[in-house]
DNA sequence: CCAAAATACGTGTATATGCTCCTAAATATG
DNA sequence: CATATTTAGGAGCATATACACGTATTTTGG
């Protein structure tokens, strides 16, 4: 099964993942939930389902991924207009702590660029993103 | 963050997972149990420490993985001649499930392969392949 | 306007992932 | 040969992921 696609991914992503894990540890927080961080900072207000949808990521596990951001007091979440739904927004101090890990993040995001070689991974991006596009009806 | 390495690959990585664990769900086992079964099954015998370098996985993860396949009786998880080792292998019901589940993953793999288009493909998996030597120091 | 359908969300359950700390066995070192 | 070090593995803890089921709110159709 060397060449299955499932497999290759998750085994990929688990290298990249533990490097910007450790990247970002300084900062105190992991990839996955500086994404969110970032996800959030540039969408001001959205609501569970639709940042779910937009990260192609379960509704609940986005809400369950929210707990410890909002545990650190990092992101607020808001009853929104439509009273069903719930809106996302950074603290002051989750702003702060994206500010920092932003510096993180482009070195080691740089790091991995250097290391696969520029246009291996513009390939590499552009083939991600349109598996996605391909495989994800939303 | 729309470029991020990290983020874009695990986004890649559930939308192809829950492909390819639909696909298999007939067979009663998740896309990360079917790569397991292989795994040993093409290596009878592997400690669990060597196969988790393997698979580019955690140690501990490994471990835990396993446990739902011990459970239905699909592996067997043995004491190595080194006694600080324990050692893997398919029952005959584990060899008999895998049998049926590549049936089920050759079907959702060609699926995948077409709809990426055959050559993004093998760039893709290329890349991958690339990446995870280049950043796994194992 | 009211009942049915659709939408947004949470909880329970289960697997996936990796770090830290701990124990046991094998190996290296004096 | 005895001890120190290395190696293999487990358990506790925390996050990541998604499905099934249930609740509340909004929208739709008559």
């Amino acid at each position: 099964m060397q060449n299955c696609t499932c497999f290759n991914l998750r085994k990929a992503t688990r290298a990249v993942t533990q490097l910007f894990d450790e990247a970002l540890k300084p900062c105190g927080l992991f990839a996955t939930q500086f994404t969110l961080l970032a996800a959030i900072s540039s969408r001001e207000n959205v609501a569970i389902t639709e940042l779910s949808k937009a990260l192609v990521m379960d509704r609940t596990t986005l809400t369950r991924n929210l707990k410890p951001l909002q545990k650190l007091g990092w992101v607020e979440v808001l009853q929104g207009e439509d009273k069903r739904t719930k809106t996302l927004s950074l603290t002051r101090s989750g702003k702060n702590v994206l500010k920092k890990a932003m510096i993180h993040w482009k070195k080691v995001q740089r790091q991995v660029v250097k290391t696969l070689g520029n246009s291996n991974w513009e390939v590499l991006l552009d083939n991600l993103s349109s598996t996605v596009k391909k495989l994800n009806p939303y």
